[in-house]
DNA sequence: GTCTATACCAGGATAGAC
DNA sequence: GTCTATCCTGGTATAGAC
């Protein structure tokens, strides 16, 4: 990847996750990157190239959250791990998971394969624990990772006190030990 | 209102749901509602306006939906009812909730007034159960609601098991009386 | 690798008849 | 209230020169 096509793929990303992918117009993408029109199809052929090529570079990182959750071997240590998720997001990161927020509304849209992986690991768990309904807990565990991380991308704001009433649902708080 | 008009607001819903309101041509709705395009931009100006009726219109229902909860006088039965406020959307309205989701991660996009109602009645909720947090508490019940609802809405099934799950993390469950 | 110029089409919106 | 015809803009994409 040159200088330019890495500027593009970082312009394009910062305006499909402010605005929107189909209000996000390859001109304006163009005039932001300092960049002829042309030449984002020469690298991309169309826009939802370009959109995939941005994806597919974040999604490595992904990846490595959820890979992080489960390879832990102990199943308290492994829920902490995942419901901290959100709260570990890097604030350089905002922009890829608003995108990536967005398009889950969109048909067909982005199904990562590590996902499912996650899910059973975390239904594993549960089970390990006793919890009476592990594939439900997992799934809920899921969602709130989801609902939090909505919370923090669109509000822009970092609350560490939710982190504390989330682990003390699941009896996992490090000072009541 | 009549028949026709009606009818474009349906088909619209229905449309913009499934597709994104940007993906969605004014030529697409007028074929798909059996009507002239023109006939669109004489009743609502313009696709704004259209998409600005449907959401007024809808948005009525969702007002009661949390007047429901705030005007719960006991403080843990308000709080059951908001935490099952995601299982208790129609199936008729999925589409209507959807297009709402999607709109979140739009700029500046629909702020509900009786949001921050919402929100308030909750931390009163939780002031009064004597909880640690109550102001995060009731984000977290926000985030809650946010998640699973997106996971109801997404994966299209209706998943009893995990209210359970829920309410049992606030010691909520009719069960244990 | 990169730019300029340009073709082409679809979408939003308007005018005027019925 | 409703339809048909039409305009205009802007967005995607290509061709060809440097």
């Amino acid at each position: 990847m040159t200088e330019k096509q890495q500027n593009i793929v970082n312009v394009a990303l910062e305006l499909f996750a402010e605005d929107g992918v189909d209000a996000t117009s390859t001109s304006k993408i163009a005039k932001a990157a300092g960049v002829s029109e042309g030449l984002i199809f020469r690298h991309f052929t169309n826009k939802a190239g370009l959109l995939e090529a941005i994806l597919t570079s974040g999604m490595e990182k992904a990846e490595a959250y959820f890979h992080q959750v489960i390879s832990e071997e102990d199943s308290e240590e492994r829920i902490r791990k995942a419901l901290s998720l959100p709260f570990q997001i890097d604030e350089e990161e905002y922009s890829f998971w608003r995108l990536v927020y967005t398009l889950k509304w969109q048909k067909g849209s982005i199904q990562t394969e590590g996902m499912e992986e996650f899910r059973v690991s975390l239904a594993e768990a549960f089970e390990e624990l006793n919890y009476p309904n592990p594939s439900a807990e997992a799934r809920l565990v899921e969602s709130i990772i989801d609902g939090v991380a909505t919370e923090i991308l669109l509000k822009d704001i970092h609350p560490t006190p939710l982190l504390e009433c989330i682990l003390e649902k699941y009896k996992l708080n490090k000072r009541k030990k």
